[in-house]
DNA sequence: CACTGGCGTGACTACGTAGTCATGCGAGCC
DNA sequence: GGCTCGCATGACTACGTAGTCACGCCAGTG
């Protein structure tokens, strides 16, 4: 009558190591050295302790194992709570990445307003490797890490501590500046922006992106609208805002179901899209082909962003120096028919000559 | 010199109990006591540890936590690798649901035509409690489980062993059948039905919700085009296939996106929507409100399903009774411009006058 | 034939935590 | 005034695994 109950059936527990030795006839520690695949194990024994193995259905430890070793073979993600094509796409490519890795994925959300380091603390409480933050929103507070697990944040937005941390993204700037230079290039004098919710690294990049391919050209910067919040909703409401005004002839939307909205907004107002005005979106979603009208829009690679995120991660997690930076990022621009030449803006003016 | 390095430094650690302990001048036991808010510790002694529990930045081991109590506060999430609305969505509620009640989320993508035992292996050689499998697909091979953790499946098309399993769902059929009788109530004499994949246990639901409503006014069963994948393209396919058919005068797809797809394909063969074809869908994306033209939607609560899936698995965990079955489950028709009434079906005949 | 070396194997230990039991001390009671 | 009782605290142990070291045996060598 020692200490937790020996037999008392308090807890189901499968066999340990200790049992499949007993059952094989040898010591639990050769039991490791089968179950590791290490050397100095006779071919004999190997086989009696697997078929020991499958026979009791042995299962290791990983709790056992984590607390000798400090490591876990986890990973944990941070991602927003939200089912929006570009975040969950990141989530799903990087759980294939960390699986493909050898690691498993421990996942946190931050819920609405509540702060990137509540889900990074819970994740490091619950034991993990190194920690990816996908797609952070800025709240304010820059993060201060106060982990010794390293970091990967895809995205900036979030100020990293030193040594132990790393910030990989897609190029959405590269991204927004095609889409908007495709604009230009099709005569448009300039191109309208509807901006993502500014707390978004991505949005912000989108936003940065359209500036530059404005200023490459001498393009004159329009207003923006007040930014929407990624939702069709929003984007209906700063299509309403364009709609009315008559120079409007592009727009690029911050991602595809901003730009749904807006072509709602312009139908509802009587404007032709491509006819009046031609509309960009952002994310090349499944649907992007079949709105009425087909939307041109750009992508970023999921994949390829995951790959690197979880590449850099599992580097500074076993110590060896990240990978070097991959060559470029690819960017597709698609285009389809809701972009079009400008139609009847009184003196065409090329877009290259900065004759404004 | 006894074993692992004393001081060697292979892996940096956190302080242990017994460090905060030594610091604050208690013994361990005191400190897990302060820990874990068990009684029996006096409130000087109990700040002093807090306070050096702070200074420190201890966290406690759920490593050697879950070795000693055999349990993880861990749940494991086997979804679809997909970034479609539903699932997605449904994945984020059950995170939610799970971190309200204290456990941590596991997660496990089942890869294109991977078996659900081998990401269900994965979570249970990880370390978890239970194991909710989210929109199981069917792939044959009914999943047997190994398992001695508690299971739970959203959704059907799972056969699960006896004792710790259960299946949850939301009401996929009555959805269906909303969606059906409204497009009945128009005055359609029948309703076509674009079907997902019938691997998936949701497809299944949607197709046999649509037969009943047929069923129980006595419409005719039309033939079903080949069933598509849940995208935009498979709707267009399928849409296509309908267009041709003069006597389509009511389509209901089996998600939102086959539905736009469809859109799409009628728009291209010059039938009007709602005027000669009347179309809904499934899920309510946010983008439905916005699409050309805006559609008609029934919608499912996934939270209430995510949250009634946690409940029933953590009183599995916990050995409570599953808590009762809730009375209802809300589904919801949004009914919007992409459904009229029949146009002129030569002798209009009234839906529930079954005088086919 | 003695010695060396390497391979196969096992004994022992620590990882950080919580359950069990023991101990000491002060308050309340007769 | 001696007793009991209960609270605050600590000592000890096990959980399942892998690192370290030791041991025994056999082959190869001088």
């Amino acid at each position: 009558m020692t200490t937790t109950g020996a037999e008392g059936g308090r807890r189901r527990r499968g066999p340990g190591m200790t049992e499949v030795a007993r059952a094989a006839g040898v010591s639990q520690k050769t039991v490791s050295r089968v179950v590791n695949g290490e050397p100095h194990v006779s071919p004999e024994v190997r086989d009696r302790v697997l078929r020991v193995i499958r026979e009791l259905d042995y299962r290791p430890n990983t709790a056992a194992r984590a607390l000798l070793l400090g490591r876990y073979r986890r990973i944990g993600v941070v991602s927003l709570g939200s089912s929006l094509y570009g975040p969950s796409t990141l989530l799903i490519a990087l759980e294939r990445a960390m699986q493909r890795a050898g690691y498993s994925v421990a996942l946190a959300s931050t819920l609405e307003g509540q702060k990137v380091s509540v889900a990074v603390d819970a994740l490091l409480e619950q034991g993990v490797d190194g920690i990816v933050l996908s797609e952070p929103i800025d709240d304010g507070t820059p993060l201060r890490l106060s982990s010794d697990v390293p970091v990967v944040s895809v995205g900036e937005g979030v100020e990293l501590a030193q040594g132990t941390c790393a910030v990989v993204g897609g190029d959405g700037i590269a991204a927004a500046r095609i889409a908007t230079e495709h604009l230009l290039s099709l005569g448009h004098r300039t191109v309208w922006h509807l901006p993502g919710p500014q707390d978004w690294w991505a949005a912000r990049d989108r936003l940065r992106g359209w500036r530059e391919a404005l200023a490459a050209v001498g393009a004159p910067e329009p207003p923006l609208p007040s930014p929407g919040d990624w939702s069709p909703a929003s984007g209906y409401a700063a299509g309403r805002q364009l709609a009315g005004l008559s120079d409007v002839t592009a727009v690029f939307a911050a991602n595809d179901d901003m730009a749904i909205g807006a072509l709602r907004a312009f139908a509802d107002a009587g404007r032709a899209v491509p006819g009046d005005v031609s509309v960009v979106g952002y994310d090349d979603i499944p649907a992007a082909a079949y709105l009425s009208p087909p939307l041109t829009t750009v992508r970023q690679n999921f994949a390829a962003v995951a790959d690197r995120a979880v590449d850099v991660l599992i580097a500074l997690i076993e110590g060896r120096a990240a990978p070097a930076e991959p060559a470029d990022q690819a960017v597709e621009l698609t285009v389809r028919a809701s972009t079009g030449p400008v139609r009847d803006p009184g003196p065409r003016i090329p877009a290259r000559s900065r004759t404004t």
